[in-house]
DNA sequence: AAAAATCTGTTGTTATAACAACGAAAGGGT
DNA sequence: ACCCTTTCGTTGTTATAACAACAGATTTTT
């Protein structure tokens, strides 16, 4: 995925990007599977941005419960609240699903003053305000897609999304069965229990990833 | 509580923002208790600051399920996610828990071009991005007091936060019963029954709504 | 002050989700 | 091909939250 294409680099040059990424001084990191890239309770002052590979934002409670509250894609950014918010310590965590290579980004000038030796500051934080309304935006979703009491009105709400997202009634689904439950919140063979009835039952059809949502 | 006091004019004087009032083409509305002043499906350019009263975002399941996002307290923002992502409907609904006066600014002209007539208008493109930054880690708390399965574990996660923010063990929480339960996603009575259990265990102490939490 | 409306706490019953345990299936590595 | 590991689906039991109904308390209205 070219920088070029990300929402945080939209109406910027290929050109321009490399500029910023100096002046911001932008690293990249490699992360194995299930490697920690920020964890619970650190306090940072860079966004992370993932190239390739896939993110996922979750936490832990005291007794090894764990809510996941969103994956991040190639192109997507994560961490942004908590590097325009200094200070401020991480409530979760992230972690790499899967081999992640990302990018760092230092946007505390971006956030200050106006004293830019980059012209392409402002540009940055419009878009850095777009994305934080994505982000809070899903955030949203979440909460609705747990608001059920039931697994199944759960499970609908997720799935009315995906179809709606996708444009189709078939669509994949970018969690595991229990990555699933930990975003419902919800147990995974119970979980898994209601899909097959929901299957019985004629409303869906699924296999593996791949979900069929019927009429 | 005056405006050059909130976030979202933070480094601003009073006559700055007077003038940025006109230049957003302000307006400012009253709403009685229990009004709804924006709702869910609803497209809209405008964020909304709460002068006085109170107003909550929630949401409504087909069942007649009631979720509550959050709160919005004088001084506070709401539907800047949504005035941030033109076209996207509101997912949510903001009503007035009591008689409340809000006003409404169009922000819409801060995100796109430089051409600002105001000068002040790249300081409030910063502030906007805190305030969102912060509304998202609402969100995210939000998400982590419900992630417990048991009301007990959802009642002392947010209690706890609660304590920690008031400084002190004891202190006011802004919802009555039926909108703490709203919000923990449990149902009332479960809760009130679950509440008087801790008080018998010696976990909490409470009277309406105070609560004291113990050691 | 009386009446109405709302809010709170309690109880008992029922539905349902969590939990534990296991075998089958699917991947991954050598 | 094999073993080893992870993921997935199924079952039965148990714990617990939802639900319904109501009485007492509190607040608001007239």
């Amino acid at each position: 995925m070219k920088l070029s294409d990300m929402q945080l680099f939209r109406g910027l040059e290929e050109d321009d990007i490399s500029s910023l990424l100096s002046c911001l001084n932008s690293v990249k990191r490699n992360y194995k599977k299930g490697e920690v890239i920020l964890s619970e309770g650190s306090i940072i002052e860079n966004i992370g941005i993932v190239r390739s590979g896939m993110a996922m934002i979750s936490c832990n409670d005291i007794w090894g419960n764990t809510s996941i509250l969103g994956s991040v894609a190639p192109g997507s950014v994560f961490a942004e609240v908590y590097a325009c918010i200094p200070g401020q310590p991480m409530l979760v965590t992230v972690s790499a699903v899967e081999d992640t290579s990302v990018l760092f980004m230092d946007v505390g000038r971006v956030l200050t003053t106006c004293t830019n030796a980059c012209p392409f500051h402002t540009n940055l934080a419009r878009n850095l305000l777009t994305v934080c309304a994505h982000k809070s935006l899903q955030l949203s979703q979440r909460i609705l897609h747990t608001s059920s009491k039931s697994i199944r009105g759960r499970l609908m709400s997720y799935f009315s999304e995906c179809a709606k997202h996708a444009g189709s009634n078939s669509f994949l689904i970018p969690y595991n069965r229990q990555q699933l439950a930990d975003y419902l919140n919800v147990d995974r063979s119970t979980m898994c229990n209601e899909l097959s009835k929901m299957q019985k039952d004629g409303m869906i059809e699924y296999k593996k990833n791949r979900i069929l949502l019927k009429d």
